[in-house]
DNA sequence: TATGAATGAGGGTTCATTCAT
DNA sequence: TATGAATGAACCCTCATTCAT
């Protein structure tokens, strides 16, 4: 264990900070050079290029919320279930690396187009699994008939927003939120027998 | 009436166009006066520099938002009500605008400090009026007693989103996802009692 | 007519000339700027790129070779005359433009090969010109049964070396050491019949 | 014998290869340590510097010449053997050694001053044993009268110029080729008596 | 011998902006 | 209004070379 941070690993924390802060095209290799103390330069020895170096960090970001929603997904619990522990997932995932994943959301125009479209077939992938949960629910009847494109844009929507407004110092932690989420979401689709 | 447009106002149009899709680091100056068939230089005729015409853009979107929301909220209609109509217009309003509401939410970081600080004030103006129908339906019993701050969030979240996805070729109108959206918060918030 | 030289011919003359003296990749566009006393960015007014510059070079070399060279190919001399006034003319024309000569000659590896190829095609255009006049004289028994491609590049190699060490202020124009090379060739080629 | 080429020599193929085809100053270290499998930094145990390493190719190339053709001219042949002699093994050597060759006509004005002039100082040598060998055919009434400087010139030009088009899987050898050559110039220089 | 991180200078190019015309 | 040449700074990136390991 043990927090050893290996330079390319600080490298791309502090790449994605910035990024995430200032935009890709405003932060200069000079900004990130400065940062871990050495010469523009020499950055070159951990990276292959600045787009190439942005990639990582959107593969990174999109990958690690990939991980850790598709067990979810796959699992055998009812659509109601899954949804609710996808939500709250996604948003832990985004509070916990704001940054990957503000890059992950916003920097896909700065992509060449061959590292975009590998980028926007991850994006797909991972549409794919909310939608296959709202799919699911609507079919067994747990859910509302409700147009599953369009809910789960919302639904995106309103998680991937997070990173615009969350703070570790805030009232609720990611988990509570995720929850406030998760409630607010059901309570809208639950399909009640309100006879 | 008639569709004229001064060169002024298609300047605004392109830019907020080029900057939604490239970024507005991306975009040079040169790119604009290409799609306006002019030189570089000629630019400065109408605007003062590049980061005041951002500016001006950013302005413009949240005016706009805000000019069409507010009289929703000063309305005496019922809180649940309000609260359909705002998610109705703020989801047409994007749908509408796309190009300058995607500046709007994207490109408060490239603001130097002082006009950044204009558009937050203008974003805190929005979020309270956003707010203050939540609160109100708490208060009165017709909401569930939520976390209006994460409830408001959530809520923006979703619409801001819209810009993202939205094709005025879909399936649905902008209309029609606004009424989605407004159901399914809805659902999640009305109190019923279900004895 | 008169001396007016614009600032672009300049720049094209500077090139040439610090290309052909420090080579295409040793010649930075800081030391072209410094010699028309602008700046390095300025440079990019005229031309489109420092490859572009040296495509454009390397183009008015061979076009101006062949402008001169052609009419005496098409005209109706016999072959013996045409080659000895090419071989006057080539000669004339290396030591009137040795810069933009050696910069032709030398840097067709320093061209991306899009570039390249055009620049190849025009070389071989000209090198059928002096074939077609070796293989006249062969066929019309004015010239000894020689082989046409090994002499043509014999030929070619003695002019295109005048660059290296002609001089204006030396013994001999350039007209004079076209004649001696056009003798020493012609004495070399001619069938004779010493019986 | 055997073929066992220490890394040294590799070192020195590899870069005239290199030097040869894309320039000096195209190359960099990194290419030439691509082509041996080994580090940048490695190649710094072989050699002094990258400018040391070329001085060190032009020496060989210039070298290899020398040691050929010397022995020809100071041999007691009569001139237009010498010649003859000389122009042939002048073009084996071009066309075994090209790339060395190339690199030691090409790049000289790579070499920083003083390393220059050590160049200059062997090339001129040569260009002395091949006029001698001229003056001499003219002293001794063997050739006609010509511009001893001229033709030199002209000849060595000639020779040259093979490394630009030689293959050795063309019609010809390189000792055919040199014996065309040889043809050419002697019938050219000869001073027949044509009464 | 070989490694690989680091240096520091310089490379070509783009950019927002100015200003005399 | 519009032009277009010029500015000056900053950009990403490559390079030959060094040196502790």
């Amino acid at each position: 264990m043990g927090n050893e941070t290996t330079r390319r690993e600080e490298l791309l924390i502090v790449a994605a900070r910035l990024f995430s802060r200032k935009g890709y095209h405003a932060t200069s290799m000079q900004d990130i050079a400065d940062e871990l103390n050495i010469l523009r330069g020499s950055l070159y020895h951990y990276i292959e290029s600045k787009e190439g170096l942005l990639y990582e960090l959107m593969e990174l970001g999109i990958q690690t919320l990939m991980e850790r929603v598709r067990p979810i997904v796959e699992s055998d619990l009812p659509p109601d279930e899954k949804l609710a522990r996808l939500i709250r997932q996604h948003t832990i995932t985004i509070a916990s690396y704001p940054d990957f994943m503000a890059v992950f959301l916003h920097e896909l125009k700065s992509l060449s187009p061959p590292r975009r479209e590998r980028i926007l077939a991850y994006r797909q992938e991972y549409d794919h699994l909310v939608r296959r949960i709202l799919a699911e629910g609507v079919e067994r009847g747990v859910f509302r008939p409700v147009d599953v494109r369009v809910v789960s844009f919302a639904l995106l929507g309103m998680v991937n927003w997070v990173y615009q407004w969350y703070s570790p110092d805030g009232p609720l932690s990611a988990e509570e939120i995720g929850t406030v989420f998760a409630n607010l979401v059901l309570q809208g689709l639950l399909d009640r027998d309100d006879t």
